[in-house]
DNA sequence: ACTAATTAGTTGAAAGTTGAACAATTATGA
DNA sequence: TCATAATTGTTCAACTTTCAACTAATTAGT
């Protein structure tokens, strides 16, 4: 558990790079949030309508569309109380396995989705996508798909020690 | 008003972009987060007093520092309560604009900031920074440094109308 | 089969955040 | 100068998220 060597600073280029990084980004959620503002929806809450309406039938055990959608399972237990009362989705016993249940979209949730989904896609665009060149998002792609791959290999090496 | 042109759906180039970037950013923020806890700080916290840190006398009036944060006022507001109870920081009246208040980091403050400084640095490091090549970091601060701009232009642009 | 341990999902309380309303002060401008 | 507008920062209430505790059902180990 040795931690004594100098801490090693960020050097100029280092330091812009994830500063650049971390501001752009909480801008950048800013907007996308603010821009779904008029469908009554978070980016967690369409995230969670955008996975429900890929899944088959649209419906999906509560712990994976907590898995995809990248919420913990409280969260998304409380999420889906707010969105049932909206009509958008209601959860089903499930048979299989009756701890169970499943998440599924209603109809009037598909049409809320349906509703939202053109908006966010400019919206994503306006604010990222069409600002980059071909390479640029091929190079985005290329680092966050690195970063996403060496995150876990380090959340399963911490898991072990 | 219009808006009736089919929507543009993001190709596989750009929705392999959008995806590895959002999804790979809230892995990272969650374990930059999960390794600030043992010093009692959260990203949002630590970047508070960093901010406050850097200043002049360690003191900065509520509303820069909220700015400098990228925190709403309200919300500054709450955690410098819960900051000052912890003994981190405190305010002070301003004498030239009797409206304000300062927020002056204590000498606790300091040295907490100290303390944490150098395991955050390097919990950056290991997560992004250190997995890229310096031209990865480049073409990092290429793109978002080209995406704030953009959306202070965009904001601006959608103020006046 | 029987007990242990795991897993699925919910709940309630505490903590955090938001947004509008507010008091106090300063700036603007006829 | 006077009235109006804008700014500073806080507060309250509503809402959201987290964390630990919990029930119920399934799985594993003996």
């Amino acid at each position: 558990m040795a931690k004594k060597s100098a801490p090693r600073w960020l050097n100029p280029r280092e330091m812009k790079a994830w500063r650049s990084y971390i501001i752009a980004s909480r801008r950048l959620l800013e907007a996308l949030d603010a821009d779904l503002d008029g469908h009554d929806l978070t980016m967690a809450d369409y995230e969670v309508m955008a996975q429900l309406s890929d899944a088959p039938g649209r419906r999906m055990r509560m712990s994976e569309l907590a898995e995809l959608a990248m919420l913990s399972k409280s969260r998304l237990s409380h999420r889906m109380k707010v969105m049932e009362k909206a009509g958008w989705v209601k959860r089903e016993e499930c048979v299989e396995d009756r701890r169970g249940y499943w998440a599924v979209m209603t109809d009037k949730g598909w049409k809320a989705i349906l509703a939202a989904a053109p908006s966010h896609v400019e919206s994503v665009r306006r604010r990222l996508i069409d600002q980059l060149s071909a390479k640029e998002q091929e190079a985005l792609a290329g680092i966050f798909g690195h970063v996403t791959e060496e995150l876990r290999n380090q959340f399963l090496e911490e898991s072990k020690g």
